[in-house]
DNA sequence: TTGAAAGCGCTACCAT
DNA sequence: ATGGTAGCGCTTTCAA
């Protein structure tokens, strides 16, 4: 919250330009939202006093009287992480298609940004989507009385709805393929944990046991190319004899993927890798990605959906079918 | 615009919450804004009271009368092109330490899109910042009044102020790196010309003349992976000697790079490419991208900043500075 | 075709 | 500590 205008002059109301058109506020306002009870010559006297003075009808005056702007916020953790920026694209455009307009915040992924966040987003929407680390608490408190959809939050909460993304086939899938090829040896790429292992780590233990493989040889990574290389030399430290890798998600596995160029593994002869996500950066990798892919694009269009529908039906939170699957992609990476 | 609500129930306002809690409107605002002049239970009350009935305060209503909310309407052409993301991130930063919202629109690069979104965006915004293809004068009449900052347009504006990017020098410096290793057939991919070749063209050309060589071997391409690509087979056609590339962009650098190795061509003994902008992204390729490199986060800060200096002072249209240089980045890939 | 009056929901400034 | 009144800038009745 900072002063609007540093500027001296005083601004300039649908008042000044009625005076200096020597016609009433109304009259103005006809002019400008083209009614058409109006003189044309008027009209035109109208706007042209508009013009002179630099007029521009105040969107909250406006906004008060005609209650049809609705604007959208949308937190992420990291615009520059291509996953999620694929997820704001996506909703942007869903948005668009209701006139919707979306403020876009990033939060670093850290924590005191995101309360911040929340704090100063709560006057400013009609209604929040976005991925979140605090807890249901805090993020009620802050939302109270306003459409709140999560993106991939896992945890079923019953206070908020949420984008689920069920990948539990798709990294089955995942593991199967490396052990039809031969793998046996197969290591994870978890991010970071922040308190508890990821749901996707859950999934791989899971597939991995099915497989009666060891699903034991995890390290965690930042969620950055350079994170998912560090964490790959730590991984192969740790266990020599792994030839394949599952990582959290794709941005980690391209890391991985140059970490292994430089170590001198060829990808995917030496060392398999697979990622999470299926971002479309992946294809453009050498080798390409393989992944468990999701559709980045349906989980914004799914989360405005649900808005809307929260909109009409605040009584909506238990929709069923808001999952997304993600599902393997082979390509050359494994 | 659209209804902001399909519910039934009336929006709750302030009077309906002072009327709940058997006190008036103006207790209510002290309670819900944290003053100090309320005793703690009326607070108390008040505040359960609001609770109850899902209250929330209109933020036209607020932003009517407390004029201290800026919201900077940020317009881009393809939020998936990393390019333009990293300029998003580096202004929602930017604005964000000025405490500034910020509404992003993804005009999909399509000229329609642009004009709509200006329609829409002039009445829901107090400043502009980013790309636009349409001409000045349209520009200008969906924001007059409103401060206004371009970002690497090119075309000397009077009207709007721009933060220009010169790769003059860099772009030079590319060429002669090439000449320097050896190469003289050099091609360019520029973008698919809307009217006329771009400035990077002109750079370029310019350079391949300092050097004596053949500046003509251009072709144009799609701004994404799959254009570069489609366009280094088409110019390798053309010119079958080409030994090295410059290409109008990284992305369309990246995707000549994939085509190269489809092609059989390895990077960069068989051919040589650099690209424009210096995205992160490329250090990701291999071999890494040799690009003449941009700071952008700075364009993104220069363009908040420039903002708030048209704020204070709507004749500051005329800043110098305001210039971003790119250089040449040598890596693998030339 | 134009204008006067009312009111959108909220906060600021004065009373009390 | 609380309430009354005014007013932010605009659009929407309703009269003229």
């Amino acid at each position: 919250m900072v002063s609007a205008s540093g500027s001296e002059s005083r601004k300039v109301t649908i008042n000044d330009v009625a005076k200096s058109a020597g016609v009433s506020r109304q009259t103005v306002s006809r002019a400008l939202n083209d009614k058409d009870e109006i003189d044309s010559d008027t009209k035109q006297r109208v706007l042209d006093a508009a013009r002179a003075l630099g007029y521009r009808p105040s969107r909250f005056a406006r906004g008060l009287v005609r209650q049809d702007t609705m604007t959208i916020g949308l937190v992420i953790p990291d615009l520059l992480n291509p996953y999620f920026t694929e997820v704001a694209a996506s909703a942007l455009e869903a948005a668009r298609t209701h006139g919707w307009h979306v403020v876009v915040y990033d939060t670093a992924d850290r924590a005191e940004e995101e309360l911040g966040t929340l704090q100063v987003i709560s006057s400013q929407v009609d209604a929040v989507i976005g991925y979140f680390s605090c807890s249901d608490s805090e993020l009620e408190s802050f939302t109270r009385g306003m459409p709140v959809v999560l993106i991939g939050r896992e945890g079923r909460s019953t206070r908020f709805t949420s984008i689920r993304i069920d990948g539990r086939e798709g990294v089955h899938a995942a593991v199967t393929h490396l052990v039809a090829k031969g793998h046996t040896r197969i290591g994870m790429i978890d991010h970071q944990a922040r308190a508890e292992p990821s749901i996707r780590h859950t999934w791989f233990t899971a597939a991995a046991a099915a497989h009666g493989i060891d699903g034991g040889m995890v390290v965690g990574a930042d969620q950055t190319a350079d994170g998912g290389g560090s964490a790959l030399r730590e991984l192969l430290t740790a266990h020599p004899d792994v030839t394949a890798v599952f990582t959290f998600n794709d941005i980690i596995a391209i890391g991985a993927l140059r970490e292994a160029r430089r170590l001198g593994r060829s990808v995917p002869q030496d060392l398999a890798v697979i990622g999470f996500d299926g971002l479309q950066l992946g294809a453009l990798m050498e080798p390409p990605l393989t992944s468990v892919a999701l559709d980045t694009r349906q989980l914004g269009v799914l989360a405005i959906e649900q808005v809307a529908r929260l909109l009409s039906d605040p009584r909506t939170l238990a929709v069923e079918d808001l999952v997304v699957h993600a599902e393997l992609r082979p390509s050359g990476s494994a």
